[in-house]
DNA sequence: TTACTTTACATGCATTCGCATATTTAGGAG
DNA sequence: CTCCTAAATATGCGAATGCATGTAAAGTAA
């Protein structure tokens, strides 16, 4: 019976691709951690705000950059700021928003988590796949990125 | 420069496979909830001891087999013991494990949320790939596997 | 036996998350 | 303008997580 083999195999391979994304995600973090740096989610959202200096972001849309519940991004910046690694300013065109910059300790946190954070990618992820590998792993999560 | 291009498309790549990732297993957390049903890991907790019965596990077994660590399998343990979902009892051959076992209305659980659970995986994964596909990303997840 | 190490599991505490809601301001409709 | 709705962000509170450590039983060595 066919359809039921192809309802295995398919259920069968979500379990694995969220098995897999996310034991790569934990050992990448756990590098992380084990180096005394910041979580992904810091370096994550630095980099989006380090991609349009010297202009900053407000807050929706680094929302919309990353993949973030609003009250969850609110408090991320809550921390990064009071770690001085982004400074909140009001802006001037709307008085609810704020513009939120990158600073020069923010930059260097950039720089600081790379070497680290890139050695756990190729480690965990990068080294186990040929270009080609990339290429069809890279046309099949287009395939599955949502609408 | 091309080691420089292999780089950046690696990290692209990285990133773009945790964001789909990540997105489709909260779009798939989102259907259950949707529906009223409790979170994912507990459809895979009462999942691996049906597997098992009439045999229980024990809590590290279970470990194993999940991506959980010991004190969150812990707790997620006391959630599905208090409501009725799976019962613990002691370990006659050693005094400091619990057997977890599944109850029928743990049973009864598991066979509530598939209809939920089986429809989000197709909606989300399983109908945006062709069988070609299913094969391919197979492939490429066992190259991934952490050792 | 005693003493030490390891394994299996639980738990106190601080951090983070999820949910609902509050707050402030924009942007209309009239 | 006034009234209403929607958007941008914040926050109180309960639940879940992470970390460190606690407890109790096994295993091991002497």
């Amino acid at each position: 019976m066919p359809i039921m083999a192809e309802t295995h195999d398919q259920t069968a391979l979500w379990a694995r691709f969220m098995r897999v994304s996310q034991a790569v995600l934990a050992a990448v973090e756990a590098d992380l951690k084990a180096a005394g740096l910041p979580p992904l989610a810091w370096y994550d959202a630095l980099l989006e705000l380090r991609r349009v200096a010297p202009e900053g972001l407000r807050q929706f849309e680094l929302q919309a950059k990353m993949l973030l519940a609003q009250y969850n991004l609110s408090r991320l910046i809550d921390r990064l700021d009071h770690a001085g690694y982004v400074r909140r300013t009001p802006c001037p065109e709307d008085g609810r928003a704020q513009i939120i910059y990158l600073t020069e300790k923010g930059r260097a946190l950039i720089d600081a988590m790379w070497p680290a954070y890139g050695s756990a990618i190729a480690a965990h992820f990068s080294d186990k796949l040929d270009d080609e590998e990339v290429q069809l792993l890279a046309d099949l999560l287009e395939k599955l990125r949502p609408v």
